[in-house]
DNA sequence: ACTTGCCTTAGAGTTTACTCTATAGTTTAT
DNA sequence: ATAAACTATAGAGTAAACTCTAAGGCAAGT
């Protein structure tokens, strides 16, 4: 498929796609180019940007996100390393998981206050 | 206190703490100016600010973030638009939080298949 | 053939969130 | 009283992640 449907299909503009591309967040398994200098991308690459959004929406740098997305026989890094950081970025999200219940916790709190707000009450605030 | 003090109570610089007063996320109850102009911080604005980290963390702008602590008798959001606007992040939290369960999937996947590549078996990648 | 619309690149511009520098005034320690 | 260490401001600089523009090539419809 051309770059245009597969912005469509990702929800990610065509500049960013490109983008992607120029970062190293996609190769060969994901874009060919065809006899008229056309990008012709395969369904993988709608996983992958689906994957990269995802990892993004999470903050993750996009710079890291190369790193662990590099194909295994292409890079420096080992496996092990790898692995490591694959560890280590679990434990990162199980922390943030317990923000979240943190932040829901404050929004609650928010909800409440204003609530009561409305009601004429009064609290403490931030 | 001073900024020096704020800023190691709080682990961001004294740069960055003025950057969001200026950006209105720091009013009176945080700060207040001595006779030599130098500015005073309460107790609370270390609150404040670790409030406005965490909320940083999980993919809050500052200007959202602005318009929500700002506070309710100084601008011209209703406290009904307010309350929605809380409701409308929490279920945002609530999605987010699905999507952290999806990614450690995603990313225990990504173990498996490497643990398996450092033994020689063949998987399929994205 | 011609217009419209999609594709290409290089490179400039934008936004967000800092981060720092220059210059100057204030406070503290010796 | 003088230096070192802190404070202030305005404004410049930076990094990440886009976002767009200009100039040109290709493709499909009339």
């Amino acid at each position: 498929m051309k770059i245009q449907e597969l912005a469509e299909k990702t929800g990610l503009t065509i500049y960013t796609i490109r983008f992607y591309e120029k970062e190293g967040l996609l190769d060969s398994r994901h874009v060919q180019r065809e006899k008229n200098n056309y990008r012709n991308y395969s369904d993988e690459a709608i996983e992958r940007l689906n994957l990269v959004k995802k990892f993004q929406g999470v903050g993750c740098s996009l710079a890291e996100l190369k790193e662990i997305l590099q194909d295994y026989d292409t890079n420096s890094r080992t496996h092990l390393q790898v692995i490591e950081w694959i560890r280590q970025k679990m434990s990162e999200i199980e922390r943030k998981k317990d923000e979240l219940d943190q932040i829901l916790e404050t929004l609650n709190w928010m909800l409440e206050y204003r609530t009561a707000l409305m009601n004429g009450t009064q609290k403490t605030k931030i």
